[in-house]
DNA sequence: CAGCATCCATGACGATACTG
DNA sequence: CAGTATCGTCATGGATGCTG
């Protein structure tokens, strides 16, 4: 089941809310595990599928792309045939990694005493 | 606009994911909003929603139902007249409140490199 | 004040098939 | 291999109105 963050559609400018905008990052479905996936290094597109089953390839490029976009993750094509891409952190990007395992720990210990 | 992780709906058990099961505890709609506003301390359910406008009685009741649920708020009915009810965060709650603000960080670093 | 009950609309996602 | 193209669906949230 994928995980995302649904986008607020206030009538208010998106701009008037910084905090949902910059959480928006993370806010596709499969995002996290997208992120998940690069933390420990650059994975081609098919090797992104098979770490994350469930995902089909329009999402997986729709959210690499949102990603990339964003500068997030880096994409770096090889000019190869067959063709090969592979998909990177970036910096920024890498600074997700922390944040999330926070989020996920504290989610275990919840799950725990309850 | 409302901001929500939506769950991935795989024909795979929940389970089999817990970086996504972990994740959708901030994935409902304005639930980052909710906790942010919690961060300084109690809140009651009126003043929830002039910090956030644009949600809905509805939404807010839903979040904090399932905040509460998850042990990440704590639900406090004082038995005045009119009745008042106080929402703050417990210790694990507050836990994931500087992981938020990491990421919201590396969104405003995206945004200004961008 | 602090909700709950309804109804409805939206759009993100899923599945499938095809291509340079 | 690494996508793009279509199409349908359903979950999720918006709006409104009512109540203890």
């Amino acid at each position: 089941m994928p995980l995302k963050i649904r986008k607020n559609k206030s009538p208010q400018p998106p701009e008037a809310c910084p905090l949902t905008e910059c959480m928006s990052i993370i806010g596709g479905a499969w995002t996290v595990n997208v992120i998940w996936s690069l933390r420990a290094g650059p994975r081609r597109f098919s090797e992104l599928r098979l770490d994350i089953p469930p995902v089909s390839p329009k999402v997986l490029t729709t959210r690499l792309r949102e990603l990339e976009a964003r500068g997030v993750v880096r994409r770096d094509v090889k000019p190869t045939s067959p063709p090969s891409v592979e998909y990177e952190l970036t910096e920024l990007g890498a600074e997700l990694v922390p944040a999330i395992e926070a989020i996920v720990d504290v989610g275990h210990k919840l799950k725990q005493q309850a």
